[in-house]
DNA sequence: TCATTTTTCGGGTATATACCCACGAACGCG
DNA sequence: CGCGTTCGTGGGTATATACCCGAAAAATGA
């Protein structure tokens, strides 16, 4: 039975393996596909707060704390105090927007390897399914 | 355009989502998705070494090491030297039979409910489009 | 204005995951 | 039977991820 098999087992492995290749591509800037969708995300969003940025990209506010430091200790973005205190307003440097030009190709190329290995409508199928999890 | 969105990162996402749904469901009996999962391997496989068991799960070897080790000290898994004495040979104990026993029930929950939601082909059509990957 | 509550972080802790390197065991070839 | 090679782990390091808790700032209501 294909039923015997684990959804979440198979979702994650894919989710392993297609990552690797994003990372791959991305190697040679110095930054995996977590860190370069989340200096995006930032770039879109500038200036945000950590708070927001994390329900964008719906992982834990803590989460975010932690890769967005990682991405400060590279030099990609700044992380200054907002005008409310509280918050952690995140910007993406110069040297960030660097990656971000030269990773676009890179990201495009895996984008469309992935494309051609699902078919026509596959991107948009799979899209479908995994919505509805 | 859909296509600017990261195929990597849609899939990212829904792991994590997922993994959550198993990881409540067994919260109960205190193990998450990937320990239950790497117990049940574990179960099959057994007497086995990390090189194997790493290699069925697509995991790094060292990944399975420390994996495993968390199982050992949960008292689930033991871990001894095999007749090849590089070898660790892991088996999973008494305790962790019982796991097994009484997680499989909350498991098949979560695989109904994921199937409930995908509708009937939905997973063979999922598992089609991640196998390509 | 002041006390209470809500919001926003940051740090602690723990697992999951991978890559690299060192060490010791096993094996095969002279 | 040695010796070099291959194999299997383990430890070091680093990121990704989450949950909980405490501190500080802001908002709210009396």
């Amino acid at each position: 039975m294909s039923k015997d098999i684990c959804h979440c087992i198979v979702l994650r492995k894919a989710s392993r393996r297609v990552s690797s290749y994003y990372d791959e591509a991305l190697a040679p800037l110095g930054v995996n596909i977590a860190q370069f969708s989340l200096l995006r995300n930032i770039d879109r969003m500038a200036p945000v707060s950590l708070t927001d940025l994390g329900a964008r990209v719906e992982l834990d506010r803590s989460t975010v704390g932690r890769n967005a430091k990682v991405l400060e200790r590279m030099g990609l973005v700044d992380i200054r105090p907002g005008k409310d205190q509280r918050e952690a307003t995140l910007t993406v440097s110069d040297a960030g927007r660097v990656i971000l030009k030269a990773g676009g190709p890179l990201w495009d190329s895996v984008q469309e390897d992935i494309e051609a290995r699902l078919g026509p409508d596959g991107i948009d199928r799979l899209r479908e399914l995994l919505a509805v999890l």
